[in-house]
DNA sequence: TTGAAAGCGCTACCAT
DNA sequence: ATGGTAGCGCTTTCAA
């Protein structure tokens, strides 16, 4: 690797010289631009982005934290983000959380020392204070941590609404919801949506709603244990795909068919939902996009440009597949 | 952020001696330690690892470079490579390549201007030349590319033969195989493999043999093809999870019962297998040890310590589940 | 045992 | 239009 000290000296010039000719700014006349650029070609010199983040107090790196990779919700989102950051000369750093708070600190910690520019986070754990003391440009995704902190999310609500009554015009008599955590506000939304529709019908009770972990195992458990106690069910709202995944294998195993005896219906649009047999209906977020915008948010404030707006809100689709009539 | 030199300030010592209790070498009396400890914990005090960086010329970053994070295979080995990574002390800067040889290249002029400490990869397009050139510590995973580079891969062969022998023990007759694609070494292994046990078979033909992409549809396209030329076939061994998959759905698809009619094991071991149904009969490999391991083996690499050894063929797990018999 | 200072590679200010 | 140089925050050598 050579350094800008080579080329000026190969030049017959100044590194500051090499330096205007490098960042496009100051004056330097066309004659000695060419030969330095002559030079940067004939060395294959690149600049040092230490020195640079250094100087700049700024690194060309944007952080992407989320609970688990490994939860097929993020690798998606992941790309997404990567493809956007790397479009705009940004490098990505992924962190895990596995939704602790303390290791999210640690990693905001590491965040600092090294001039990472931003963050885009996916947390329940993380306060409004923790991000407001990173100080750092950040954009959230998927849950809203604050309203002055950028935020994409989807139509959470809305689109728990529209499955549940999917499944009653679909002619489910006794529709069940498969919710996610308490403390993850999505998981809130959608149930918030699921009683809008459901609250004021002659056969719901509380019995009815059943709390999973977002995750397969847990919810498959859980099916059977709401399908044992009501065995009337015959449509099934989960919170997310991989629990609507849980739900297919449950139904299955207990001998009942889908779609006839009973309906299932997710949330995500996840790749997963079109791999599984019978292919899962759903309620798709725009995944991709909404990765794709948030970073692009984040990238519009680090470099201070203006934000049209700070929250997003993106539609969700109602993707028929083969789990509901 | 404070600095070294307010801590050094507050603390009434000079930088030097800061230092030298940050980093723990160079005589420095207990008393003063712990002033300079008082002061940097009442400051708050983090270094600056740019700044370190520049110095050191190391960044306490590791890139992971895969095909493409969406592929299920690639979560579970980034995870295990974050989770190590972590644990050492260091962070993780994550790359698709799409398998682009020039992407990657993209990629590894930053690594070396990011004064990345190593790299480990996942690719079919770098060649040897490629990685000397890099002139990093670099381990390869899953694929091999040459022998004098740190390699962490699973028993290919090995586990291809395993699988095609339990589908003959199972009463299989005809048995076809989903093969990855040409250029990829992992799916030559698998094919060579499935190769060996059947090659004297009197029922074997070329023509048992498909190309897929290690990919979900094209593998159902594929498997609808072989199935209509072929109705004889009772057994495919996919060259990989996702391709199985593909294959269930094509099978199914066909109104075939699996196992009954068709038995199919596929290979990898990734999570997707149990979620789907029928869960999926494959060969697995230890991913996140993989994972664990590479890192490992890449951060003794990078901080030069004695390696026992630079290649480590991980044995296969034959894991029976529902789509064989 | 401690401090002064050079230097990692770059940017930007101030001269010229 | 170009060059000299201070300084970004740290580590390490050399002196004391």
């Amino acid at each position: 690797m050579s350094t800008i000290r080579e080329v000026a000296k190969k030049a017959g010039v100044s590194v500051a010289t090499v330096s205007r000719v490098l960042n496009n700014n100051g004056y330097v006349s066309a004659k000695t631009k060419d030969q330095v650029l002559k030079v940067i070609e004939l060395l294959d010199y690149k600049p040092n982005e230490v020195a640079r983040s250094l100087y700049k107090k700024q690194s060309n790196t944007v952080a992407l934290i989320v609970p688990d990779i490994t939860n097929p919700f993020f690798p998606e989102l992941a790309r997404a983000v990567e493809d956007t950051l790397n479009i705009y000369g940004y490098t990505l750093m992924l962190c895990n959380s596995d939704e602790q708070a303390e290791k999210e600190r640690e990693y905001m910690d590491v965040l600092k020392q090294k001039y990472v520019d931003g963050a885009i986070l996916v947390s329940n754990t993380l306060t409004a204070e923790d991000v407001q003391k990173l100080d750092l440009p950040v954009v959230v995704i998927d849950r809203s941590i604050h309203h002055n902190i950028s935020t994409v999310v989807s139509e959470n609500f809305e689109g728990a609404r529209q499955a549940t009554l999917f499944l009653k015009e679909k002619g489910c008599q006794v529709i069940a919801h498969l919710r996610g955590p308490e403390h993850v506000v999505t998981a809130n939304e959608r149930y918030q949506g699921y009683i809008d529709v459901v609250q004021n019908e002659s056969w719901f009770h509380e019995g009815l709603v059943a709390v999973g972990n977002y995750e397969m195992k847990t919810s498959a458990e859980v099916t059977k244990d709401l399908l044992n106690k009501h065995p009337e069910i015959d449509g099934i709202f989960a919170g997310n795909d991989v629990m609507g995944v849980g739900a297919i294998k449950a139904v299955k195993q207990m001998g009942k068919r889908i779609p006839e005896d009973v309906s299932i219906i997710g949330f995500d649009g996840i790749t997963l939902g079109e791999m599984i047999h019978p292919e899962l209906t759903t309620i798709a977020q725009p995944i991709y996009d909404m990765g794709l915008l948030g970073a692009r948010m984040l990238i519009k404030q680090i470099e201070k440009k203006p934000l049209a707006q700070t929250f997003h809100e993106f539609p969700i689709q109602l993707i028929q597949r083969q789990t509901t009539r």
